[in-house]
DNA sequence: CCAAAAGTGTTCCGTCTACACCCATGG
DNA sequence: CCATGGGTGTAGACGGAACACTTTTGG
């Protein structure tokens, strides 16, 4: 365990969360005000570094487990940044990672104590050294996983009505699908389950809650919205 | 630039490169008795540590150019690797690299000087550390890009066949085409242009000698193949 | 003259897309 | 009773998959 790599150089590595959710029909994006030097008050995603008793993916679960008091997050590499300079302080190496909860899973209360705000995509303001490239990766992820994987269940609650689903993949693809369409698709998908209950806050006429069986899904080992 | 972050610990941090290559019909990767302790003399993939005045995609190119002598390689990040024990050594995070070159532009001679071989994908061998995973996971990326990137003609010369551009195909996706199917599509791209050539050598009766217009392709924006 | 690779079209089928109206209910 | 969102089917276009024979020429 000592002296193999001497004559080489150390360097720090962060990894950074892009926490995405979606609420009022709108991917929303995790972020804060930068509470140290540099970049103190820009706005940011919330990070943190690796320690020399975790993995990388085991620092992203305890960043986001500081963040949002959740485990057991639906978490994704985006990819390493190592430009020389990205961080203005030190040189650091950072890894990103896309984390993707439901937003009513995540306490207010803990969430203004750590001061980030749920934004808006539409909305996102310039961030903190490279981070909006990091958010830009991301986004083209989720675009080209969000039909071979069952991405989108992690944004919303365990049931969910069918307009819902459809809006988190409008949200995700950034354009308007036909209704009747999706839903068509929708029933060629079994574990996409319709329950017994019906979602009465939305609309009158009430609507029937799906849910995602994760089961069904690991076993069908075939995907393909 | 000094003491910012100075109670976090750092780390060190490498760069692997993934170098496929294409002869005889098949996918070929670049590995190489490793030189040093620990695991001295496994079969490994060439890599190096990433430098203090260099950035992850530079510490990737000189290693390639290192390795090969060549430089404009077709490169891609597959992904951070951060297993606690990963390295038997010392802790390492590393960065894996995908790059594509031509096996005919890769000098023999140098070949021989690192100690490096191609082998096909089917034989093999188990790596050293990590290795076999970045390697299965850059396949993956490579089936996944294939077909919405022109990723193939970084692994023919300048001037190809239709039939080498499918036997790349199959290379790299594991499965068989169907000839004319191939060929009609190709005939929708118009920048992959058919010259004046012929090529003698795998036919008698010879076969027209094909070129990837990479300025066409630019202003195209819109690649499918 | 024959082996070996190059080259070439058509048909079928399944999938995607476009598109408009009725239903149930709370207020 | 009406405004609001939920729910449903069909026809045409398009793209992908299957499939076999002729051509050229070096040896």
């Amino acid at each position: 365990m000592t002296g193999f790599y001497g004559e080489h150089s150390k360097v720090f590595v962060s990894v950074d969360c892009i926490v995405f959710g979606f609420d009022h029909n709108k991917l929303k994006l995790l972020i804060g005000r930068r509470q140290m030097d540099p970049g103190r008050g820009e706005w940011s995603l919330y990070g943190g570094f690796v320690r020399e008793d975790e993995s990388l993916e085991e620092a992203a679960n305890r960043t986001l487990y500081t963040l949002t008091g959740l485990t057991e997050i639906y978490m994704r590499q985006v990819g390493a940044f190592g430009a020389i300079d990205r961080d203005p302080g030190e040189r650091v190496i950072t890894v990103a990672y896309c984390a993707l909860i439901d937003v009513n899973d995540y306490d207010e209360k803990l969430r203004e104590e750590h001061g980030v705000e749920w934004v808006s995509l539409d909305e996102l303001p310039h961030l903190y050294s490279d981070h909006n490239e990091m958010v830009r990766k991301a986004i083209g992820q989720l675009r080209r996983r969000i039909n071979t994987e069952p991405l989108s269940f992690n944004l919303l609650p365990e049931l969910f009505t069918l307009t819902q689903l459809q809006h988190v993949y409008e949200a995700i693809l950034g354009e308007e699908i036909d209704k009747r369409n999706f839903r068509k698709r929708i029933k060629t998908i079994d574990f996409i389950e319709k329950t017994e209950h019906i979602d009465k806050l939305t609309s009158k006429r009430g609507a029937a809650l799906y849910r995602f069986n994760k089961e069904m899904y690991l076993n069908d080992s075939t995907f393909r919205l």
